[in-house]
DNA sequence: ACCCATATTGAATGATTATTCAATACAAAA
DNA sequence: TTTTGTATTGAATAATCATTCAATATGGGT
């Protein structure tokens, strides 16, 4: 019976998917990236705060770029986890389900300022590196079209036609890009309250009569 | 007489104000960021695409640091400039004002690929680097606030009070700053004529009865 | 207790790169 | 022409890092 991952060997598994290292080094790798930026990030440190040795690391994850890739696809992932769930949650009416997501983009969990500073980090560098362009645009394009969709089922709210679903889904995207970079910059004026608040007005003025958007 | 820029040695002036090869550095800065991104940009590409030696670049600018620091300034200053001299124009009413300010910040000389590039990241180390946040947020402080007064001026157009300046201006702002980033990302689907239109859509949703906000 | 496969180490290597500086070019003044 | 001060060079230096790999640890199976 093997209990300890570290025992299995199952070559049809890559190694990184059974590994405890594997995660503390991914956790590591964005706790650094936070504290000092992509450029300062050295394998070094990493796997000092994963407490590995150096070579570990290395061996691991084969090169630097892929334990950066695999950070991205990390937090890539439960981003996306994180919205998924919204838009499958069965008890959600459409109001009830944009509500959630504005509250999601602006939760301490997804919108705080590290979290932030690796995104952006990565961001800066997705003109020259295709495999960060793929992981950050693929999720992208889905929320987007879940968006879409989901603003369309407001259409009963209103009975303006002037703005269209794409447009608003649009516009809310852009803002919430924008103001995760201004948390960057001035966390104090653009606390989680302030932009939930920002975002909701910008919906409450569309639905006028939408109580729920405060 | 003194023609040739480099034999004037007036010691109340740094050095770097009255060098030609002052501003070929720069331009050669921003262009290998935009090109290779701000981690591969090496001292030796940016001063052979300058060309001048690699030994020169560091003389002149004493560091690296200082030479991206110089960089951001003179992209900080560009950007300021343009919107400054708007905000200037006394040719312009409020509505028109708005207008060219949209037409600025997604015009092909601001909102290219390659100088978002840049912008974005100096963004990614703003965390770490206190120097460069001092410069993007003091000229952000003050585009802000002259947003907002502008959009004051607005007021006349319409009898909404839900939506406050403060409010339209900030949420304008972070649209903007959204949208580059997705120009970044997908320069074709994000073209200037979307972005101008979206964000124009989002000002004659709320002035509905101006006609220039198309 | 021993074997063996795998996990893990950490020191050595080699590549890259900012920075320095002694040497040189140059242009005006004498 | 010679001198002189400044501009500019480019090769040498030293530091930083990713990557490699031979050596070692570990722990289950026999």
């Amino acid at each position: 019976m093997n209990i300890n991952p570290k025992k299995i060997s199952n070559p049809q598994l890559k190694e990184q998917e059974f590994s405890i290292n594997h995660q503390k080094l991914i956790d590591a790798t964005i706790e650094t990236i936070a504290k000092r930026g992509l450029a300062d990030t050295t394998i070094a440190q990493v796997a000092k705060k994963a407490m590995v040795s150096q070579g570990y690391a290395n061996f691991r994850f084969k090169s630097k770029e892929n334990l950066l890739l695999s950070s991205l696809k990390f937090l890539s992932d439960e981003y996306k986890n994180s919205w998924q769930r919204i838009f499958e949650d069965n008890n959600l009416d459409p109001v009830g389900r944009v509500i959630k997501i504005i509250e999601n983009d602006f939760s301490s969990k997804i919108a705080n300022r590290n979290k932030i500073a690796v995104w952006v980090s990565f961001y800066s560098e997705v003109k020259f590196r295709p495999s960060y362009l793929i992981i950050c645009q693929k999720q992208d394009e889905i929320y987007s079209s879940q968006m879409e969709k989901l603003i369309k089922e407001l259409n009963f709210l209103t009975d303006q036609t002037f703005l269209t679903p794409r447009e608003i889904s649009e516009t809310y995207l852009s803002m919430v890009d924008g103001l995760w970079q201004r948390i960057l910059f001035d966390p104090k004026m653009y606390s989680h309250v302030f932009c939930k608040g920002l975002v909701k007005k910008y919906f409450k003025n569309i639905y006028t009569d939408e109580k729920r958007f405060v």
